[in-house]
DNA sequence: TCTGCTCATTCTGTATACAAAACGGATAAA
DNA sequence: TTTATCCGTTTTGTATACAGAATGAGCAGA
């Protein structure tokens, strides 16, 4: 593997999961050294970064880990609901409906799943639901839209201090949207999904309020 | 200006112009060389156009101009229409009415222009339209997605040989989204993307089948 | 004649040295 | 006391040298 896209990876993972915070200076040599690479790879990670609005470059020279507000992920949203209805229309056209009913099924199980306290397994479905979401489209400009809209998610969920009954309602919401996609029923698929966009939203919203 | 930003520029216009045609290998030795930069800034000139999708450098580790296909171009336009209907939506709830009433009457004149031959002119309309559509979103995440599909789509337009006749009725499409969004009606507004959206496909497709 | 291997060439990936520019602090003047 | 300017320090931006890897040609063997 190269040293840059090594260097991509360990600093993506870091602004994730919130170890290193919004707005901490993002100094090449610093970085270079506590990564053990030369500034040139290092340089070719943050790029990378900035290019994909994690590191935001655009105030002074040195780059800063991009911030994370309120307004920011109410644009976010804004952007994702345009995309995931989008996307839910679309799947709702091409998909294998045994895929998207064995999802339903799995959804309908997860509030079990989450009573015993298997958070992780709960967001591997999740994981599972977007990837039959990405072949069902069967395309790859779309696909690349979403992952950079899932990327700065990935980031804002980890503030949401998701509940038990958050989550069982979620399921709920994924279980609806599968059976519409199943179905072929794209009008459905696409209003339940911005049911569920709204409630993650108004989530993380009073999670941050909170704060 | 940095060497970066200049060799970004400079290639980035080559790609959209058709002057690097699709296919076409980058070697980083032979373009610092032509560019007069050496092979560090050229690097992340090359780095940004592949994150954009201008180059590929899935296949070999030589980069090369990305492909510009039907398929690739029927993908781009599924993403476009789902991100702006969005928009235009949006638009609709927070214009300023006179912004694009205003608009709507330059689009009502453009026929006049185009008989003239003076299509420049048209393209300039079109891309104050654009601008109009930024400001009343107020959404720079929103924005962001917009500008990647803007730069794809000016390379694609770049190969439909736009007949008189089919500006003309772009010309009316675009009154008809402008009167629709100057109304705060988001409905119709998506609606009338669409209707322009597809025959715009249309157009750029048929032209590739004649090729 | 076709296939597979070897070797040379060329390209990319990385490190480092140097240049230029920007930031911060200190000092002096208003 | 405040502000502006100068200078030192630090950081980024660029060039170049070197190492590693991949590709293609050429040759040998089947």
């Amino acid at each position: 593997m190269r040293a840059s896209d090594k260097a991509y990876q360990e600093l993506r993972e870091e602004i994730l999961t919130w170890r290193l915070l919004p707005g901490t200076a993002l100094s090449e040599i610093d970085l270079a050294e506590r990564l053990g690479i030369s500034r040139t790879p290092l340089r070719a990670a943050l790029a990378r970064l900035s290019l994909e609005g994690l590191v935001d470059t655009s105030r002074g020279r040195t780059g800063v880990v991009s911030d994370v507000s309120a307004a920011s992920i109410t644009e976010l949203f804004e952007l994702r609901e345009a995309l995931e209805t989008a996307a839910a229309r679309l799947a709702s056209l091409r998909r294998d409906p045994a895929v998207f009913e064995r999802l339903a099924e799995r959804f309908e199980a997860a509030p079990l799943l989450l009573k015993r306290g298997d958070v992780d397994a709960y967001y591997a479905l999740v994981a599972d639901f977007d990837a039959a979401l990405d072949v069902a489209l069967g395309n790859a400009v779309f696909r690349g839209a979403l992952d950079g809209i899932r990327l700065h998610l990935a980031r804002a969920r980890r503030i949401a201090t998701d509940n038990l009954e958050r989550l069982i309602r979620s399921a709920e919401e994924h279980r609806l949207i599968c059976a519409a996609i199943r179905d072929g029923d794209g009008t459905f698929a696409a209003s339940a999904t911005t049911v569920h966009l709204k409630a993650s939203l108004a989530t993380i919203l009073a999670t941050l309020e909170t704060r």
